[in-house]
RNA sequence: GGGCGCGUAGCUCAGUUGGCUAGAGCGCUUCCCUUACAAGGAAGAUGUCGGGGGUUCGAGUCCCUCCGCGCCCA
């Protein structure tokens, strides 16, 4: 920071032409010069407000949602910064990951094969293919760099536009998820878990991506109702009789090891314990009894395959079932033929299926059961859930295989509750938010799996020593030491080995996998807080004071996050969650790349400026899904027009902050000197809108904030301001008569309440109002306060709205009377109780003046009128 | 099937612990180029507050129930 004064720092003056025009690159470059958003590192914990900021995935794709929910993070900023807090604002990228991948993939028209040497002089195509079968296979070293590469754009084109909406950022704070610094945390992190049981690995079936082959988490599920067809199917009993099964995957018989009935079905009870043979393969499986079995769906029993979905894993492991796994890794059936098959006509049936996927070996099996009369009737087509990984477009398998895992509660009751007492630690915007972590919490049903058989993400720490026979050891990892860290298994050798035992006997080979995204950023407020990097940061924001993010990721990372701080600081990773809505399209469907109905915000940015996109996005309650209206930019647009003009109306009379040309009465914003009683009317309206908005604010309910000083300043246009004006022009420019210095004062204070006031919602508009009389940034200038006006006495808001009644009931009678509102009315008479025409006659000179009224009679009267004459 | 949210003017939405005649903006109609603002201003019309029942002096608000929509989970 340097000593000279701010640059680039226009001079004070008002505009003849006020204009939004070129506001946001003006001041963007103002507050960049001037580090206006600077974390002050060196403050004190409890003078700190610091922001768990979500880490866009730079490799998707930008839409009007970031604008949105981000926009309400940066008005708490804002407001925070303004009360005097150290406003800890980072930005992270989230690039590390499949979706990294993926686009990477694309975008290059390449495939990661680990398998293959690195090619130092690897440039990818011009024109690369689009269809994936031809992209070309690239070493993983390769493959990392061209990640990279596509990164330092994709993150560019946020960081652009997140400048251009005007977050009030510090830019200096910014992370990455794939940067060494990250690295080391999320690895240490994981260490630790290790260290302390929290962390372990296991051989376990697991659900599977066959396109991206990798293993996914419980949490990136999602059901989508697809078509299929139950097929029936017998099994022979050794009677001679036979039982008919109902399938959807008749493709999976030869995997088959039980038949499943629920205990109380009476149809199947004389059943239990007893054998039947599969069709085709002519294996011996038991029939077996468990509750989870649905006598409802199709004949009431199953048959239990290895595996065809999650129930199935459940019941081969409480009923003890042998496993016979037939899926590999790429979703086909492996080419050996089984050991299980004894039969010569099964293992030449298995010769039809072998190597096909799932949908190929259905036809096959089909066909097969129908030749044989196994399959009774025909299929009947149905549709049904099926589980899905978020992003992939094949069903699901179950395969087996070494995973690492973090317990999460959803193999422990205790665990489970702890968790759930951890976000009752929290204070959720809005509350009913936190049902919905209570309900996910308590619907796990196993542990967090974090490895991905990937290649662009953190490497896990880990090594495997060798036996004499060149077999890994998975019981008995090798952890890196942390002072090592970040380092790549597949490159770093372990304590205690050298390079060339990599591979050999007795030697040691790296672990291969990386771990899921979210595993990484489910650390973000130790990353963006360096915690244990030596800095300082952690100990000066952590825990954080606000978590925001949208609600559908509260099962995922808020989650996520919520288990790691439990085991490493035994606390919650923050005070408070502030939950933002989706956007809609205005057909009321979620947006989202994949509906294709994603509106891209830099030309809203340009069409309708910042400040009237960032007005439409404040307009949201928390929480709440929010329909895409363009009409509401307009509307923010108009405000911020407004604004405008209405300030360089209030600065016309001259006054500014330092009291220069404010006549002979000193001070210009000395409250004391607001004496007449329509100002003071207004001064108690603004004191009540202060107190008013800074609890909102206080909630975490910007909207409601930004609602209340909206409504007040329209208000404050329409009435006040033009019962004020021709007292405020006065006789003179030096006019010092105590009526014309408190309209004048008065307005002042209203204008420097309300520029701060909207500061958090349009901070490039009140930024460039407030330069045209004040020094400095509105945005480091503090909040207002009442104690501000507490000199201008204790008005009552009822003088003014009175004022406003009446003014309003002239205006009434000059729109039906087809006269301008600069017409003069000959004579008015206002009848009101005698309460009410009381407190008019405190305000009776202003309306006179407003209502260009020459002759003003008032009388008693039950209700409120007013009766006009024209000439 | 369980949980959560939503249903208020043609549209998008406010409506705080129950309290005067239910509000705002957009859109619509009429008028006005007025010395902050015509990309403006003023005035005006518009409602079975999803249906039914209950509590209460009083219900858009609280309770019950039904209907519809959305999300999450099974």
């Amino acid at each position: 920071m340097s000593a000279e004064p701010p640059l680039a720092r226009p001079t004070r003056s008002v505009p003849p032409k006020p204009s939004l025009d070129g506001i946001e690159d003006k001041w963007t470059q103002v507050w960049v010069d001037n580090d206006t958003y600077a974390f002050d590192r060196s403050a004190e914990r409890t003078d700190v407000f610091s922001i768990d900021t979500p880490p866009p995935t730079a490799s998707g794709s930008l839409h009007v949602g970031h604008v949105f929910s981000y926009t309400h993070t940066d008005t708490l900023a804002r407001f925070q910064r303004m009360r005097g807090k150290a406003v800890f604002y980072p930005i992270g990228w989230d690039d590390n990951g499949l979706p990294t991948e993926r686009r990477v993939e694309n975008y290059y028209g390449v495939l990661c094969d680990s398998t293959l040497p690195y090619d130092a002089d690897f440039t990818p195509a011009e024109n690369p293919p689009s269809k994936r079968h031809e992209f070309t296979a690239i070493s993983r070293q390769n493959f990392i760099e061209l990640c990279e590469q596509l990164l330092v754009v994709d993150e560019q084109a946020f960081e652009d536009v997140f400048k251009r909406l005007g977050l009030s950022i510090d830019w200096s704070l910014q992370y990455t998820t794939i940067s060494a610094s990250t690295r080391r945390i999320s690895q240490r992190a994981f260490l630790r878990n290790l260290a302390r049981g929290e962390a372990y690995s296991a051989e376990a079936p697991s659900l599977w991506d066959v396109t991206f082959q990798t293993a996914v988490a419980q949490a990136e599920l999602e059901d989508r109702d697809r078509p299929g067809a139950y097929h029936k199917i017998s099994f022979a009993r050794p009677d001679g009789g036979h039982v008919l099964i109902d399938t959807t995957r008749p493709e999976l018989i030869v995997s088959c090891v039980a038949l499943v009935a629920h205990p109380d079905d009476e149809r199947y009870q004389p059943l239990f314990g007893s054998t039947v043979t599969t069709p085709i393969f002519g294996v011996e499986v038991p029939v077996v009894a468990h509750h989870l079995a649905e006598p409802d769906k199709g004949t009431g029993i199953a048959m239990v395959c290895t595996f065809g979905d999650t129930t199935d894993v459940t019941w081969w492991r409480e009923l003890d079932l042998p496993a016979r796994a037939v899926i590999e890794r790429d979703g086909r059936f492996s080419e050996e033929t089984p050991a299980w098959l004894q039969t010569e006509s099964g293992q030449a049936a298995y010769t039809r299926i072998a190597r096909k996927g799932a949908g190929g070996a259905r036809e096959q099996m089909v066909d097969l059961l129908r030749t044989s009369g196994d399959l009774h009737g025909d299929p009947r087509p149905i549709n049904h859930p099926v589980k899905f990984y978020e992003r992939g477009d094949k069903p699901l398998e179950i395969v087996t295989s070494r995973q690492w895992y973090i317990r999460n509660g959803g193999r422990s009751a205790e665990l489970r509750d702890q968790l759930i007492e951890r976000g009752g630690e929290l204070q959720w915007h809005p509350g009913y938010m936190q049902h919905r972590y209570d309900n996910w919490v308590s619907g796990l049903n196993g542990d967090w799996l974090i490895s991905r058989q990937r290649y662009f993400g953190v490497p896990f720490p880990i090594w495997y020593p060798l036996d004499s026979d060149g077999r890994p050891d998975y019981d008995n990892p090798i952890a890196a030491d942390e002072a090592s860290l970040p380092v790549d298994p597949q490159i770093d050798c372990p304590p205690g080995f050298t390079e060339g035992q990599r591979g050999e006997p007795g030697g040691f080979i790296g672990d291969p996998d990386v771990m899921d995204t979210w595993a990484t950023s489910s650390l973000t407020p130790q990353i963006a807080t360096r915690w244990e990097e030596g800095d300082g940061l952690f100990e000066r924001a952590f825990p954080m004071d606000v978590r925001p993010q949208g609600h559908d990721i509260i099962r995922t990372w808020l989650f996520a996050t919520m288990v790691r701080s439990h085991y490493e600081h035994g606390s919650a990773p923050w005070r408070n969650a502030a939950l933002s809505g989706w956007i809609l399209d205005p057909d009321r469907k979620k947006m989202s790349k994949s509906k294709g109905n994603v509106v891209v915000p830099t030309h809203l940015l340009e069409q309708h400026g910042s400040d009237a996109v960032r007005y439409w996005a404040a307009c949201a309650r928390p929480g709440t899904d929010t329909t895409f209206d363009e009409g509401q930019m307009k509307v923010g647009r108009r405000l911020s027009i407004k604004l405008l003009n209405a300030s360089k109306f209030a600065l016309s009379f001259g006054f500014d902050r330092d009291g220069n040309r404010v006549g002979d009465s000193g001070s210009a914003l000395d409250p004391s000197l607001v004496t007449t009683a329509l100002d003071r009317s207004m001064i108690a309206g603004l004191s009540k809108l202060v107190q008013e908005a800074t609890a909102a604010f206080d909630a975490f309910d910007y909207a409601r904030a930004l609602e209340r000083t909206e409504a007040f300043f329209w208000h404050f246009c329409d009435d006040y301001l033009e019962l004020v004006k021709s007292r405020a022009y006065g006789e003179s420019e030096g006019d010092s008569s105590a009526g014309t210095t408190s309209a004048r004062t008065a307005l002042s204070i209203a204008l420097g309440t309300l520029h701060r006031l909207f500061a958090p919602f349009l901070p490039f508009t009140t930024e460039e109002v407030w330069s045209w009389w004040m020094d400095g940034s509105v945005h480091n200038t503090p909040w207002p306060t009442i104690d501000e006006f507490a000199g201008a006495g204790s008005g009552d808001t009822a003088a003014l709205g009175v004022a406003s009644e009446v003014l309003s009931a002239i205006r009434g009678a000059k729109s039906a009377a087809k006269v301008g509102m600069g017409a003069d009315v000959a004579s008015a008479t206002v009848s009101d109780t005698e309460e009410r025409l009381a407190l008019f006659e405190s305000v009776r000179a202003d309306v006179q003046a407003a209502g260009k009224v020459v002759e003003l009679r008032t009388k008693f009267g039950e209700s409120f009128s007013v009766s006009t004459e024209f000439e």
